[in-house]
DNA sequence: ATCTTTTTCGGAAACGTTTGCGGTGTCGTT
DNA sequence: AACGACACCGCAAACGTTTCCGAAAAAGAT
């Protein structure tokens, strides 16, 4: 019932608490002999060192904390899965909560977290978060901290991104040599970085086609199915479609898919869609969607692999940015323009 | 950079730490006056209380246990989710791992929570797990434990399912009412209860309908899109195909229904589909998935709920097992039989 | 004015570890 | 024979809380 601990341990052996602590950790004052004994002892009597404690006396415990807008979000289990799978590795167990897109519980996550005393801080920011106080304030503390994916960039920590300026400018480029000129932008909200960037790799390759920027074809939103449906619902209400968009995500490029197969509206015959690789859904549509594939778990290998890095760099420490590879996968709802059905 | 402790802020208001302490726990023993001194106090020099002190005097955490077979799949990640939801309400955060289905890292994750002095836990288990010795010794530790979804019926512990039999009863009949005869099944490993139910629900579902349950029909295999695909790759070999096919998931399904379509099998005019809800891509494809759908989240949230409850009933607790209410989503791959396109 | 009650607080131990420091005992060297 | 070196181990403090047990001061009762 009551907890086995060191001191009934050592109890059981004659020996001293400290004899015990020593012995199970190899230590090299404490003979072979009574190495063996004291091991074999805690084997016996099932004996389960407390973290909790253990922490307490090393003023640092063992778990790393992650803060996401949402679990459930397939992008975003991807990545927790990497992260969980480094932190599985190298002894480490994670602390997972979610953000649901507010501020609000974004901050009181980050200071749970910290009352927790994680090891160490995975964040990707909600879409509300445009104040970072609970962040420097994380920082100020000396919590080593690692932003993913929803970075805010004036933030001096180390982040793992993808090039969303290029990728977003491949699929516009990808468009273009398909014969497509009027390509619209499922946009998100303007605030996150992210966002913008990919916003502007649009935009650049527009204007590198010699295609002009037409306004009403960037049409801003969330991230979600909805979103991409009210998007789809905007362009209907317009006198003359755009004969293709980008999407932010997979998402809202399946939203729109499906509001505008509602409308009649053919892929890729009406309208090209592009997407950006959240979700597995996007390569069972018919026609399958083309998206710009993001390594969401490798995201987070590499945001745990920076922040053990991070762990062991005592004193001096320069953050790094790591900027993940995406590839776009060219499936059928980009086919280029006037081709035959596959 | 040094910890903010009780004792320096019991040190600047010239009282004691116990004094701190109970102020903030606005024990009745301290005058509002120095409470208000103390919180205001608290307030300006940011003080954060150390849980992982706490934990230790009080010798139970205020964190919960989570193990998953795999993070990344849609229904335990939205599960999660539904856990996270109802932890944070109380109070709790989460540890979440997984066992990448095997048994030894399952264990592994059990004694790292347990070591961590998790409040309680929640787990699913491997496909793997088929000896308990882990979980019965986190049981006698007394420590709360609840099961989902993926249960070991002989624990006694409370539990969270859906009823597994009924639904693919239930899908079955709905096929037979469709027309379809030679009804095959993509079953998992035998093992597993809930792979047993539906296949003792589909068996029974064929017996109630005078059809002959046919042995070479039965496949079982994993729970992912290749299994589906090997599982189709078996059918394919036969003389002649089912005529519809109840598969154990989503993702099986779907791999079934690539392959099928690969072959140029048609899907439901050679031969029906049905899955057990997973993922959301299943009503994307085309035609759509029929499927159960199994509410994910909601079962995260109860199984939640459970475990705080029996936080709370100190002493004598019998364990509950709540049934969650699936339901039956008819879309295009189980049309009726000879009925003409949507 | 003394005694009892109540209010308000402090001392100290405890939760289970780790670790610096010091203390034995043994052995080899001179 | 004496001394240093070394191997092995125990004491006690510390990590930041909470809480039992009193104790002092204030208030009320007689």
């Amino acid at each position: 019932m009551a907890q086995f601990t060191i001191k009934d341990l050592a109890r059981k052996l004659g020996v001293s608490p400290s004899t015990v602590s020593r012995a199970l950790h190899d230590h090299p004052d404490i003979s072979e002999d009574t190495k063996r004994r004291v091991v074999a002892a805690a084997e016996k009597y099932h004996y389960q060192p407390n973290l909790i404690a253990q922490s307490l006396q090393k003023k640092s415990s063992t778990t790393i904390g992650v803060i996401v807008p949402e679990i459930r979000h397939h992008f975003f289990s991807t990545v927790i899965s990497g992260i969980e799978e480094v932190a599985y590795e190298a002894g480490y167990i994670i602390m997972v909560c979610q953000s649901n897109e507010t501020l609000a519980r974004e901050i009181v996550n980050t200071q749970a977290l910290v009352a927790n005393r994680v090891a160490g801080l995975l964040v990707a920011i909600s879409t509300e978060t445009t104040r970072y106080d609970h962040l420097k304030s994380v920082l100020k503390r000396g919590v080593p901290l690692v932003q993913f994916d929803r970075v805010v960039e004036e933030l001096e920590t180390s982040k793992v991104v993808i090039d969303d300026y290029s990728a977003a400018y491949e699929a516009v480029m990808h468009l273009v040599r398909s014969g497509y000129r009027r390509i619209g932008h499922l946009a998100g909200q303007e605030g996150i970085a992210l966002n913008r960037h990919r916003f502007e790799g649009y935009r650049a390759a527009l204007a590198d086609s010699g295609l002009a920027f037409e306004e009403k074809f960037l049409v801003p939103g969330g991230y979600r199915e909805e979103d991409g449906r009210r998007g789809a619902e905007v362009y209907l209400a317009m006198d003359e479609l755009p004969d293709a968009i980008l999407a932010i995500n997979d998402p809202v490029a399946v939203g729109a898919f499906s509001r505008f197969r509602e409308a009649g509206v053919r892929i890729p015959e009406d309208v090209a869609l592009v997407g950006f690789s959240d979700t597995p859904a996007a390569a069972l549509i018919e026609p399958a969607l083309t998206t710009v594939y993001q390594p969401a778990f490798e995201m987070g290998r590499t945001a745990a692999t920076l922040l053990l890095e991070q762990f062991v760099t005592e004193g001096r420490f320069t953050p790094r940015t790591v900027t993940l590879d995406t590839e776009l996968l060219v499936r059928g709802s980009s086919r280029p323009k006037g081709a035959a059905w596959a």
